[in-house]
DNA sequence: CCGGATCCGGTAGGATACTG
DNA sequence: CAGTATCCTACCGGATCCGG
């Protein structure tokens, strides 16, 4: 049954891979990325308001680890008041390409998500 | 700054595409698509197998979730002993199709990753 | 025996207040 | 404005039990 050739990594850099996918596959790591790539460089604060939602803990604790695995720039202004801009490394862009099949296909079947949500909740309440 | 023509939603549906997003945004989410992708139709343990470091509770989450979501199919054979068949939808293999993109960033990028990280922790040591 | 529901300890995450 | 520290909650994971 395995499929002969898609995307299937070779056997063995697997475990690297899925090592990778797990630390990106995280909604606000896509989510900043897809702000970012949006809007470019952004501010803390502005970037705070384009990832509705996130706590400015969690956006910390993104955006640093976005650094630390190379996605994002950190520029530090030492200005007063603090001025602390992210912007996408090639490395995040790249990244951000990649996402791109994976925004379009949300944008392509959310209706049908939010249908079969729908069927199965009733299904399991009746 | 914004880019004219890249991946980016509608302003209309973006809120329903970004909840999309968080949704799928997950690793287990994308590793039990990548199992099923891979090795088609599976069992409950097997899927566990191929999943590997997921727990029976967050496994059995996430195919719920999955299956409300109208990924994959739960067909539970009523015999003994139980016998649960998970498979990929149509839409479910759509998304897979779509996360193909991320899994050859990562397989191509995933020594850049961990070369960035060395460097950033280094950074932070010294 | 397999799938999964349950109880319980640990930890990740949200809200708030405070510092530079 | 950016980030840290603190508290507190809710969820995650492991072990165990259960139903079939």
């Amino acid at each position: 049954m395995r499929k002969e050739k898609t995307c299937i990594p070779a056997p063995a850099v697997d475990a690297l891979v899925r090592e990778v996918i797990a630390r990106v596959a995280d909604k606000w790591t896509m989510l900043v990325l897809g702000a970012l790539e949006e809007h470019g460089t952004l501010r803390f604060t502005r970037l705070a308001e384009f990832v509705e939602g996130v706590s400015q803990k969690m956006l910390t604790k993104t955006v640093r680890q976005m650094e630390a695995d190379g996605l994002v720039t950190r520029t530090v202004h030492p200005v007063i008041p603090p001025h602390v801009d992210y912007a996408l490394t090639p490395l995040g862009r790249s990244l951000g390409a990649a996402f791109c099949g994976v925004w379009k296909w949300a944008e392509k079947n959310h209706a049908k998500v939010e249908a079969s949500r729908k069927a199965f909740s009733k299904k399991h309440s009746g």
